[in-house]
DNA sequence: TCACCCAATGGCAGCGCTGCCAATAGCCAG
DNA sequence: CTGGCTATTGGCAGCGCTGCCATTGGGTGA
């Protein structure tokens, strides 16, 4: 009997169990092994047993890389998001892990921090594991990357914007709408001097094309964006804070702001509050996102909520799947809240 | 020449390129291919120059897969974390992604939902893939998953807690000092008449230890906790606001809440700005983890900073080093905020 | 000049598993 | 009874790569 139970450190390891192990210990062969452990092809429920008894009591656990070299498919999904401490990555990802848990794939992740030469090589070292799929946020990317995509001969799922066409295929919704209906919600409350505070747009593309969206249809309506502060670092609540301080401070007439993302509408809103902005009465905020925090904040932001999670459930459920290439578009909801 | 550039969709492919259709292709011999790509062993100029030309117009991915089956070290490290929406754990993963990445390493990913029996089928399902190393939120965990993986022979670091022993590799803080900590901060501005709110104790195990630290240090000033709401579900700002408003209505004449977390307590605070109670004059908040959104709001929360991200950073880079096993203490810091 | 050493290289076994095929045994209709 | 089936099983090649070993072709010092 293994004395398995204790003593021992991460370290000091006897050779590895293989399945030839397990089968010798249940006297059957390893293809028979290999069939309980994986549950196809037929069995009988004895060396069924045998077989389970034995791996349970060895501790055996199969090796997934010597199976997925051998089998050609592997069950690994690859994500590749450009942060995970946005919480709408991470609702991303909350929405797909499980799905992909359950689909019986792991989930591999790697983070661009928004970088698209970054993307590039991590979508190239992701595609070195060789997994059945691969989930990307956006639609854009270099030559490289998208040549990578399609020569990697799996599903690829492009997530969170539906402005352009995809690879394979699309889950999301579309940001110059976004950006649209924002521009539309305020016009129609009667703001007339809007301004606009906003991140790096070089980088992060979707907020590019909602303030494209945006700055559109204030066109088409007759008006245009008053003022604009677009800050050089990615989002955060401090930034929407300094960022609509700043540009109080240039545009101090303005009667509506709209915010890239809610991180910085809250930011904008908590400035408010501190220094005794009425919202909504002298200056209206608008979001974008629907994040808790927003919802929940003593006067709840108005903005436009997206179903992210559902969008990560969605990408896992068809980067599994054989369903044709296309454009899943999940929509997106007004949320008039109370700060316009 | 091959036509690669265009035309290819996801799905018609070729047969797939291996490293001996480069060598093929450089005149040389797989060895050598596989020593350029890797950067190891000794290779010619000329020979290196020829190969990575082959490589790049082929366009060829190496295998790890196959790579990691042959040489047995592999190069994939697993995350297993109760949570990716918890900002704690989503600021873990973005410290230990990087650090992966720049090792060579990629990071393979699981959520437990804060259940342990599910944890256990998690760890199992990463073990499988032959990790160099596994990385996991606390120390406490089923009697199955703590032999798995200290018969797996690889780096174990268990992240976010020091107050019970670990396998090998620990890094965190104690969550019993911080319950201490918040108990005598708020004892030493004066309040006496103190309220709880937190989540379910049962499955968040780190919350439970502040809970149990903070009512030890209360008992030995000579106080003791007044009421205390324990929510069902997980922790949210939503969970916060109606958690405290049911706890004051039944102890309206509380003088200080510790909430379980900074959601809670964001929560909270919240509920006190829309309620027009007066923070801290009549009611005291403390929270627990310094996340932005707290140290920001219109009155700064009172909180203790933990250093997630360094967590995760620090824990990438022992899990793949050859350091002692051991605790590393990353200590904490009370933000005094403005809310108490 | 010769024995020796070393950089550079190719060949090939084998990592642990799965897919395929052949072998065996039991069973039933003819 | 016998051939034909099916259910069950074991053997073994081979997935693509790396580690090891053998080989080659020069340098080098004595």
């Amino acid at each position: 009997m293994n004395s398995d139970d204790d003593g021992l450190w991460a370290g000091d390891r006897q050779q590895p169990l293989t399945i030839s192990d397990v089968a010798k210990a249940a006297g059957v062969g390893e293809s028979t092994v290999s069939r309980v452990l994986r549950g196809k092809g037929s069995v009988s429920d004895e060396a069924r047993e045998r077989v389970l008894a034995a791996a349970k009591h060895l501790g055996y656990v199969p090796n997934r890389i010597a199976g997925t070299l051998a089998s050609a498919g592997s069950k690994l999904v690859a994500l590749v998001i450009p942060s995970v401490t946005n919480i709408v990555f991470a609702d991303v990802l909350s929405g797909a892990a499980p799905i992909l848990n359950g689909l019986g794939h792991q989930a591999v992740f790697a983070v661009t921090d928004y970088d698209q030469e970054l993307e590039e090589e991590l979508i190239e070292s992701m595609l070195a594991w060789r997994p059945s799929g691969l989930i990307v946020a956006g639609v854009e990317h270099s030559g490289r990357s998208v040549s990578m995509m399609r020569g990697a001969g799996i599903r690829i799922a492009e997530i969170l914007d539906t402005d352009s066409p995809g690879l394979d295929i699309v889950v999301g919704y579309s940001n110059l709408e976004a950006g649209r209906m924002s521009a539309r919600f305020l016009a129609s409350r009667g703001r007339r001097k809007i301004g606009y505070v906003g991140h790096d747009l070089q980088r992060d593309r979707r907020a590019a094309k909602r303030h494209e969206g945006f700055c559109q249809t204030l066109l088409g309506l007759g008006l245009h964006l008053a003022d604009a502060e677009i800050l050089p670092s990615l989002s955060s609540i401090e930034l929407g804070r300094d960022g609509l301080a700043a540009l109080l401070d240039r545009s101090p007439d303005l009667d509506a702001v709209y915010f890239a993302n809610d991180d910085l509408a809250i930011g904008g809103l908590f400035h408010c509050m501190a220094h005794g902005i009425a919202v909504p009465e002298r200056l209206a905020l608008m979001g974008y996102n629907g994040l808790d925090v927003a919802r929940l904040a003593p006067r709840p932001l108005s903005t436009i909520r997206t179903p992210r999670r559902l969008i990560g459930e969605m990408a896992a459920k068809l980067v599994c799947s054989r369903e044709p290439s296309g454009v899943y578009d999940v929509g997106l909801e007004l949320i008039e809240g109370a700060t316009v």
